[in-house]
DNA sequence: ACTTACAAACAGAACGTTCGGTCTGTAAAC
DNA sequence: GTTTACAGACCGAACGTTCTGTTTGTAAGT
């Protein structure tokens, strides 16, 4: 028995990236991912081939290929890199720091996480994983498991008018914010969108409260 | 002066279709339309191809590369079809008819425009605006013309806190039913979506009304 | 400590397929 | 007889994927 067996998962261990080889590997596949979300914010799914991706990223073909043995792969990595981001405003606040107040989240929310290049590049992703059969074989499941986390996180600091009406009211919340990218295309102003999330946000808080405290 | 100029626009003159030539030719523009609807709700903008669509219609390659130069004039005179049918369920209510309650208009509107073939092909439309701009190019004005369109039909019949926010709420209660259409891969339980519609529509008829009679 | 063995990390050429667009041919309407 | 409405072959480009090198880190044997 001359050796270990080599690693077989593409899920880097949780103590791993102290030797030299994963800790370029990781370099090398966030970097490939962070030039996947610029893509795919401006030129779309269909649009972000890995010729693009290779020259936005400045690597050859091959260092993609080998992280990612299908375009759907590449995707499907790059989500997961955008959800874990788009969980972070409630995580940060999950334990010394108070909630934010419902109006102050909702505009948070639409600044900094869907109204970005991430998040348009995430509304792609779950437009292509529609129709893409692959990549919704790879991402269905994670998916599920974010909205059910992202569902938890909002219970534990707000209240609706009953037990799962806040959970409900937060899922309204971010489909109104996800559809918010495509209503772009209707209105040539878009400080329109603005005051679109001011009148939400307003109307929001009159049904989704901060938990009282205790 | 031998006969009249050919026809030059890809919009047909309202007294149009009275010769063999126009019926026939209209009847088969519909056809072609009818397949791209199904192939963007099935496939996505992406996958939609000439191939795909010709296919699906049962007709000819030249078929299609005659009526529409390119695939985005394709698409964008399906839109067009599909921009007129969303336009019906206020339509008809604009005269004799009494406009819907709040509450239903919104589930109406869920059910027979947004979350059908040709609400979820309009999504993809919208979602590859953003990235193809000769596509933009042909849309964007009638894009804009519609959502006027949209708004004033809107405040004609319902009101808000203060004359513009009856189209401001409408404008969100289309992005948040958009929205949802994306919000179908986060969970597997389709039920749930209409238990975000309903609860969504039970917070809008606490913000908008229909307008008093007189 | 030095060699050897080997797998992972790239690099880049090559592949077959499919795409959108064009181009020629034919039949029917006017 | 001229134009329109199709039919279908054809083309170059771009795509995702596969393949064959080359380099590099690292652990095992000596």
């Amino acid at each position: 028995m001359p050796r270990p067996a080599p690693k077989v998962s593409d899920q880097p261990d949780q103590d791993s990236g102290t030797s030299q080889h994963d800790r370029r590997s990781q370099a090398m596949r966030a970097r490939i991912c962070r030039a996947a979300i610029a893509c795919l914010d401006r030129y779309g799914y269909a649009e972000t081939s890995f010729a693009r991706v290779q020259e936005k990223a400045g690597v050859s073909r091959g260092a993609i290929t080998h992280h990612f043995p299908s375009k759907q792969a590449l995707v499907a990595a790059t989500a997961l890199v955008l959800l874990s981001k788009a969980l972070e405003p409630a995580r940060n606040r999950d334990s010394s720091d108070a909630p934010m107040p419902v109006h102050a989240l909702i505009l948070a929310s639409w600044d900094s996480v869907v109204n970005s290049a991430g998040g348009r590049a995430m509304v792609e992703i779950l437009s292509a994983c529609r129709s893409d059969r692959a990549l919704h074989a790879l991402l269905a499941d994670k998916l599920h498991d974010w909205d059910r986390q992202s569902r938890r996180s909002i219970t534990r600091h707000y209240v609706g008018t009953d037990a799962e009406d806040a959970e409900l009211l937060w899922s309204i919340a971010r489909s109104f914010l996800r559809g918010l990218i495509l209503h772009e295309q209707f209105t040539a102003d878009p400080a329109y969108l603005g005051r679109m999330v001011e009148r939400f946000a307003r109307m929001m808080e009159t049904q989704l409260h901060l938990r009282p405290p205790g």
